[in-house]
RNA sequence: GCCGCUGUGGCGGAAUUAGGCAGACGCAGUGGACUUAAAAUCCACCGGUAGCAAUACUGUACCGGUUCAAAUCCGGUCAGCGGCACCA
């Protein structure tokens, strides 16, 4: 063996073998369990990888290569999420066609990528803008519109200033954009929606079969905002009805007024009748200009306006209340209308001060005098007729029957989640395959015969001023035929936004080249689901709620086989930049991995990407700690210096080996990478101590260490001729070898440490009593006092008691 | 406001699953060896206080509790992070 590690040489050499040997080539083979690993596919931007992307691609490298050993047959793909605004803005600014932008961005990835040696299987690599792709991401799109789950609406939308596109409820962070952090304003606009609302309730129950960490569980329950309560009808005195939707039907005798919302149809449908007409639809139109952050400012003061000249009637008390409209309530949740219970409920408490409204107490065991009582455990029914007396639950029970009952009101389940806004007006997305028919009246889909429908080239890529998609001011791509009736129809000419293609590429990965389904069933039966899927919580709510959606509606019309797509997921920490801000063009302090590759090596920053801190924690980069992986590396190289034939070995090496087998094995299960490395820094620091290892051991702890850095371990391998690593088995553990016959026991007096003493594993407690009191600081500490209690722990420690 | 998580040396972090030697492993630092010199490498030290030292005391955000024994369990407080948030 060469005696310097020449890292670049031989990582290129290995790189190149997998590479011309298929190594990492997945094929169905049903004499072997598979395993499908997946990592969230990157989005090829202009400025590369960043120190952020090889933390997760490195961890489930390190699963997919140990299952491999383990004798699974592993998927483990990679692709291109590759439509998307970065890039058709760094187009426009440039004046290059984001398709060559992207090819270009793409090239630049894969040759990253592939310096970090990660075994991905590049036969079955997928590009969401490749029209081979896009065509079945297109097909999704008309399965869901002929299963009336996608439906165009005009609506108030979230319209970000800066991307000057609009964003789903999910890209509004904190009411700003979530990508450009952009002014996000409402606006008007007739918008392509996805029925995510149907599948609210599956969506929730699906999180029960499968392995989430519980912080994303909680994160999309929060995101779904499931609640039951009860719609109940108001008369009112125009003779109609006015629905509400409340939590609380038990405190329905304390609803002194009703609020609906500024755009409730009932404020025009009442016009006529009320008397300060002009002083409402002003407040109207205020309201209907505020953004929705600012509508949802919580500190605010209530604002309303009373409806005069029309009012309702509590369907409990009998008695005639006033109707209001205030932003407070939102015409997006429930029925835009409450009953208000000022009592016991702290917003309807400080709208009734403001507007001097009766506040009723109906639930005893407050105070309301001071503020809204809203406690529902201990308070017990008042001023509630037929429900007095009652505690909460028993309450809300009984007022849900005589609703049913009586004919006033249902038991109902409302969820906070929204329906996808799925339109974009951009040009670099998929197209939408419909079209619009004026003789038909209605939007026809393309025939499926006729997808791919291709994104068309066009001169200009910038989006209009009114909001329009580029797409709008061709001519030659809008004007087509109807395919019902034959007749003129115009295409829809905004296109998907970028959480489609991502939506299901984990699909197509099962079966990439298929030109006659968007999956095969074989591929299908045999990959699916996802065993494995890591990612960033950044995505929780969008992507994997997104793809759950799609999997779960696929699954309902019999085109996939499970209900859920990914049987576990797990969650990386962000990588932070040296000065502990988040790493970002502007700030400067973005760190590229392919500068230090070139420096110290693929294996040695793979290892350090692992080794920076707990896997699923925020860790903060730092450049220097790279040197201690590099040595680690250096030192194993050097272990070939050492290397002896014979079977002389001490126990304690063995042992050693051993545990660090065992660790190893189980921390790259739990992703605790960071101690796995930890444990075989301390064997190799023992082994040198030692002076010597031989040919067996070292072949094992290569073994051990080649899902870390394969190319180091995959040299030295074939240099000490054990042959390929890869086609090794991961080595067992012997539970029994793992303990060392001499062990140290503490010696403790009143719990505090008083000496260490060496005794054969699994020793008597008599011994290890006799052996304490023999020690001559223990000794010490007992003379002369009463022992009160001996504490004997077996293989761990003795603790005397004294008075 | 609701839900969840976290708090350990100069730094990243280990030990928390099941209470049992706090600080593994690494970085940085200090002293030494090698070298004309530097880098690299090797050896030693490296929470705080006192001490030449052995050692003693103290120490895991803070206060308290359980226990022979608490970073770990329980109650409370403070700080930070994440999700939701006028959702009726």
């Amino acid at each position: 063996m060469d005696s310097k590690y020449d890292f670049t040489a031989i990582e290129k050499k290995w790189q190149d073998y997998w590479d011309e040997n298929s190594t990492f080539h997945a094929e169905i083979d049903k004499s072997k369990p598979k395993f499908y690993a997946l990592i969230e596919f990157p989005y090829p931007s202009g400025q590369g990888l960043h120190a952020g992307h090889p933390r997760p691609y490195t961890a489930m490298d390190i699963i997919a290569r140990k299952r491999r050993m383990q004798g699974y047959n592993v998927l483990f793909p990679i692709g291109w999420d590759a439509f998307g605004l970065p890039t058709e803005n760094f187009a426009i600014q440039n004046k290059i066609h984001p398709k060559t932008v992207t090819e270009n961005n793409i090239k630049k990835f894969t040759e990253q990528c592939k310096s970090f040696g990660w075994s991905f299987d590049w036969r079955r690599e997928v590009d969401t803008t490749n029209p081979d792709y896009y065509k079945w991401t297109q097909w999704i799109f008309l399965q869901l519109f002929k299963n009336g789950l996608a439906y165009k609406k005009e609506m108030a939308v979230n319209w970000c200033m800066e991307c000057k596109v609009v964003l789903a409820n999910e890209e509004v962070v904190n009411g700003a954009c979530e990508r450009c952090t952009g002014e996000v304003v409402r606006k008007v606009k007739s918008q392509w929606m996805l029925k995510i609302t149907e599948f609210a309730q599956q969506l929730i129950d699906g999180l029960e079969d499968v392995d989430y960490p519980s912080r994303i569980t909680y994160s999309q329950i929060n995101w779904i905002g499931r609640s039951t309560g009860a719609e109940v009808d108001f008369k009112t005195t125009e003779g109609d009805v006015l629905r509400v939707y409340t939590t609380r039907p038990d405190t329905l005798f304390g609803s002194t007024y009703m609020v609906i919302a500024p755009e409730h149809p009932y404020v025009e449908k009442w016009a006529d009748k009320l008397i300060n007409i002009t002083e409402v639809r002003d407040y109207a139109d205020k309201a209907a200009r505020k953004s929705d952050f600012e509508r949802s400012e919580i500190a605010k003061e209530k604002s309303g306006v009373m409806l005069k000249g029309v009012s309702a009637v509590n369907p409990a008390t009998e008695r005639e209340i006033p109707v209001f409209i205030s932003d407070y309530v939102l015409m997006s949740y429930g029925t835009g209308a409450i009953m208000a219970v000022p009592g016991h409920d702290q917003r309807d408490w400080e709208f009734a001060k403001k507007f001097n409204l009766p506040i009723i107490e109906v639930v005893k065991g407050g105070n309301i005098e001071k503020e809204a009582f809203t406690d529902t455990e201990e308070g017990v029914m008042v001023n509630s007729g037929f429900i007095d007396g009652l505690n909460v639950p028993e309450a809300k029970s009984k007022i849900k029957s005589w609703l049913k009952e009586t004919g006033k009101g249902e038991k109902k389940i409302n969820y906070k989640l929204r329906d996808w806004v799925f339109s974009r007006q951009r040009y670099w997305g998929e197209p939408i395959p419909v079209v619009w028919c004026e003789a038909c009246n209605d939007w026809i889909a393309v025939p499926e015969s006729q997808l791919p429908l291709m994104l068309p080239e066009v001169d200009n890529y910038m989006p209009a001023e009114n909001g329009e998609s580029p797409l709008s001011t061709l001519e030659s791509f809008i004007n087509t035929v109807c395919p019902a009736c034959g007749g003129p129809a115009k295409r829809e000419t905004d296109t998907m936004p970028q959480w489609a293609g991502s939506s299901w590429y984990y699909l197509r990965y099962a079966d990439p080249l298929n030109d006659k389904e968007f999956v095969s069933n074989e591929a299908l039966e045999y990959w699916l689901p996802v065993d494995w899927y890591n990612g960033g919580m950044e995505h929780t709510t969008l992507h994997l709620l997104y793809s759950r959606f799609w999997h779960k509606f696929l699954f309902g019309i019999d085109k996939v086989n499970t209900p859920e797509p990914y049987l576990k997921r797990t969650a990386h920490g962000m990588i932070l930049g040296e000065d502990g801000q988040k790493m970002s063009k502007s700030r400067g302090n973005t760190v590229d991995p392919n500068a230090l590759i070139a420096e110290t090596g693929a294996d040695s920053v793979r290892l350090y990407e692992m080794f920076i801190g707990d896997f699923e924690k925020t860790a903060t980069w730092n450049t220097a700690g790279v040197k201690g992986c590099k040595r680690f590396l250096d030192r194993m190289w050097g272990l070939a210096d050492i290397l002896t034939d014979g079977g002389e070995y001490s126990e304690k090496l063995c042992s050693s080996m051993h545990r660090t087998i065992r660790k190893v094995s189980e921390d790259i299960e739990q992703m605790k990478f960071n101690t796995a490395i930890a444990a075989m820094m301390t064997l190799i620091n023992e082994i040198c101590a030692n002076g010597r290892i031989n040919r067996a051991e070292l072949k094992t702890f290569l073994i051990l260490l080649s899902p870390f850095a394969p190319h180091i371990s995959s040299e030295m391998f074939e240099a000490l001729g054990f042959g390929l690593v890869h086609e090794e088995q991961w080595p067992d553990f012997d539970p029994e070898l793992c303990v060392f016959n001499e062990i140290e026991i503490v010696l403790q007096v009143n719990g505090k440490i008083k000496g260490r003493v060496m005794a054969e594993s699994g020793a008597d407690k008599n011994a290890l009593l006799k052996a304490a009191y023999e020690n001559e600081a223990v000794g010490a500490a007992v003379s002369g006092r009463e022992v009160v209690k001996e504490i004997v722990v077996s293989d761990k420690l003795v603790n005397i008691v004294v008075k």
